[in-house]
DNA sequence: ATGACGATTTACT
DNA sequence: GTAAATCGTCATA
C-alpha cells in the first residue's frame, strides 16, 4: 500500500543507482521547513546523475575526498550541498553505498507551498519592487537552493530522517513526459560531458534549461544506455 | 601564501 | 548572444 503523504521517503527509497534515483525522483516533493515553522516545497522537475569516481563531471572523480564533498561518501539519503562560483549553493540526493559517491543534484522545482516566502528569500534581483516569475523561483540549482533557504549548513542532512529538509511523494506522482539530455555547465570533462544523464519533465516551464525542439529524441532512453 | 577554478545567475550588447 | 559577479576550496609552492 502506498505511503501516505506527507511522511518523509525511506532510505530504501534512495539505495539505488544514481540514474534510477534521477528518474524516480521527478515528480517528488522536496520539503524545506524553516526555524519559524513555514513549509516550501516543490515538484522535482529535473535532476542530473553523477555516476561515481569514473565519472570526470563529479565532484568526487578519481575519489577525490576532501572536507567539500565529504557527505558523497555518506550513506544513502545523505544531503550533499556545496557552494560554488562565489554566490550559489546546489543540494545533491546522495545514493549507493556508504563509501561510493554517487549522487543525484536536483536542478529544478515547480513551487508548491510557500511561493510569497520563496520570492523574499529569491530577493527582487530584478528591480526593487518587481516580482519574480513563479517560473523564476526555482528554474536551476541555484535558484531553487536560494528560494528554500539550502546551504551549507543542510550538507549532511539525513533526508530519510531530518525535519528540516527532506522529500515526499509529489501530489501528481510521476511525470508521464520524461525527457534525457546531456548534463548543463560542465565544462572540460570530456566524454562525460555528453553523456545524457540530465532528466526532466519535457512539458514543464519551471525546468532551468528546456529540450532543444527538434531532438525529441532524448525522450526515454533505457536507463544504461548513454 | 598564492592562484586558478568552478555541477551558476544575472545583466547587458 | 557575451561578460561580469564573487569567494570557498584545493592544488601547488
Amino acid at each position: 500500500m502506498p505511503k501516505p503523504r506527507g511522511t518523509p521517503l525511506a532510505r530504501r527509497f534512495y539505495s539505488t543507482g544514481p540514474e534510477s534515483l534521477a528518474v524516480s525522483l521527478l515528480g517528488k516533493l522536496l520539503v524545506r521547513v524553516l526555524s519559524d515553522g513555514e513549509r516550501l516545497s516543490g515538484i522535482i522537475v529535473e535532476t542530473e546523475a553523477y555516476v561515481g569516481v569514473i565519472d570526470r563531471a563529479s565532484h568526487a572523480f578519481g575519489g577525490r575526498r576532501t572536507p567539500r564533498n565529504e557527505s558523497m561518501y555518506a550513506r544513502p539519503g545523505t544531503a550533499y550541498v556545496y557552494f560554488t562560483y562565489g554566490m550559489h549553493h546546489c543540494v545533491n540526493v546522495v545514493c549507493g553505498r556508504a563509501g561510493d559517491p554517487l549522487a543525484v543534484l536536483i536542478r529544478a522545482l515547480e513551487p508548491v507551498e510557500g511561493l510569497e516566502r520563496m520570492r523574499t528569500l529569491r530577493g527582487s534581483s530584478t528591480r526593487p519592487g518587481r516580482r519574480h516569475k513563479d517560473t523564476d523561483l526555482c528554474s536551476g540549482p541555484g535558484k531553487l537552493c536560494q528560494a528554500l533557504a539550502i546551504d551549507r549548513d543542510l550538507d549532511g542532512t539525513d533526508l530519510a530522517a531530518a525535519d528540516t529538509l527532506f522529500i515526499e511523494r509529489g501530489p501528481r506522482g510521476m511525470p508521464r513526459d520524461t525527457a534525457c539530455t546531456p548534463r548543463i555547465g560542465l565544462g572540460q570533462a570530456g566524454e562525460w560531458a555528453s553523456k545524457r544523464l540530465r532528466w526532466l519533465v519535457e512539458s514543464n516551464p519551471h525546468v532551468s534549461v528546456p529540450v532543444p525542439r527538434r531532438t525529441a529524441s532524448h525522450r526515454k532512453r533505457p536507463i544504461g544506455s548513454a
